[in-house]
DNA sequence: GGAGGATTACCATTGAGCGGGAATCCAGAG
DNA sequence: CTCTGGATTCCCGCTCAATGGTAATCCTCC
């Protein structure tokens, strides 16, 4: 797949350079990033001179290089989360506004979710949710909601593998799931105590697109021993169908329980 | 540069791939793709295939393809934006809930503003910012701030580049200009009302990071008939010094009058 | 059914990418 | 001051992955 004697194609070296960086390792070194992703010396300087050529990582002071500014900047002007994220926001700000806790917008990607917006980082309760980061499906509310508005092959194949269980309540029978996944269809929101995390509670509704199928879910953590927590459930479900809406949803078809596929 | 004929490296083809996408043009055929980046045909096609590949790209149902979620992943979270917009939400979120308007933050990149996030966008006034999006610097009030800023090198070489005028009160002139930044490093803000678009008014305040240069500008839009907009800077320079802060910066060094170089 | 476009298949050519090795630069230790 | 270990740049011949024509195939919508 490329000239390399090693068969890789300049595109997998690419992935490799990017995906060297991460939240704790924003910038470094040539030679550290060389032993990071494991590619011949030369090699990365090579790679990595074209790359700053195209402006694509940047060069700072001390020598380290970091993901450039162009390209978060063409990447996020062109993708999809951007319109999302956009259409989103003034609703989650309502959101947070009356919430006060944390809210949080995920999108299903690699069988997992993908939280690709967070208002709010209330340091009282707890919340392991970070932008771009990543959490499994069936333990999150938002994974859950995702779940259960996917495809119905797709949560085939997703429950007929093995889940992790984390605490006492996740559930992980693919029986049970399954019968979860209809009751929060029906109800039309998820709410999952200490799914994750035994000290916070997840309450997350879908948020549809133009063809009616999920394009994220909305959600909040809030402490768990706030009982009434299904009181947030109305203004979630407002704003998500502000969102929905605002992505040119027009309105449910007719009845609450169905399965896109 | 490269084994094609036309003397292209593939990172090249690659940033013309992407940058065929924005937020007008979320997706395309690999055709339309084709043309708008005046690739080959063949070529494209391979190009995209090794993208969708690696899931840089991604393939809906119709055929078209999209940016791929693990490409905004993985820029994402390596990017340095990430850490600053994380710094910078939660104060950003403060000024939003008592300015009420619209609150952006800005980088400095290639001689532009680059806006990486805002908050509110109240329709009921005019703001041509968007995230992802460009604006001259000379020509709003983050960008003043960022200039302001600036190495005395890095203003003289882009105030010796000819200015555009966009209203009667954009400044022009190197020496008006020149004194004009001095201001705002004294105060320790910018206001411009009506820069770019007559009906708005601009307030920012600079974010500096651990070794006391500047990382972000933020500000405040607000209509310009609101006269007492000065009152909003105290609360844009108290978030300012609390994101400043959560990047690492500890207090300034004395006076208010500095310009790194 | 056929016209026009999008997409895939095929394939000979070739220079961009490759990566080992050596030279150079640089900073901190002694 | 030298020494040392690492980072970075230079050099260079080999070679196969990428290239991009042409042609076949697949769709759709009249």
């Amino acid at each position: 797949m490329a000239n390399s004697t090693s068969g890789e194609s300049i595109i997998g070296r690419f992935v490799k350079i990017v995906s060297a960086f991460d939240d704790r390792h924003t910038s470094m070194s040539v030679a550290e990033l060389g032993r990071r992703t494991g590619l011949p010396v030369t090699t990365t300087y090579r790679l990595v001179n074209d790359l700053l050529g195209e402006r694509l990582l940047e060069r700072e002071p001390g020598g380290d290089i970091h993901i450039g500014t162009r390209m978060w900047e063409l990447v996020s002007r062109g993708s999809k989360m951007l319109g999302l994220r956009e259409a989103a926001l003034p609703f989650m700000e309502d959101v947070q506004a009356v919430v006060q806790h944390s809210t949080t917008l995920g999108v299903l990607d690699s069988d997992e979710v993908l939280y690709i917006e967070r208002l709010g980082s209330d340091k009282t309760i707890v919340d392991i949710t970070k932008i771009a980061g990543r959490l499994p499906l069936h333990a999150t509310s938002s994974g859950l909601v995702l779940l259960a508005h996917s495809p119905a092959v797709y949560q085939d194949s997703f429950l007929a593998r093995p889940l992790t269980k984390f605490t006492e309540t996740t559930l992980t029978e693919p029986s049970q799931l399954r019968r979860h996944l209809a009751e929060i269809r029906q109800r039309g929101f998820a709410a999952m105590p200490g799914v994750i995390v035994p000290e916070s509670s997840g309450i997350a509704v879908p948020v549809f697109g133009p063809d009616n199928t999920v394009r994220a879910a909305l959600s909040v953590v809030v402490p768990r021993n706030e009982e009434n927590a299904a009181a947030r459930v109305p203004v979630l479900m407002a704003a998500a169908r502000g969102i929905s809406r605002a992505l040119g949803w027009r309105g449910e078809l007719k009845g609450t329980l169905r399965q896109s596929h």
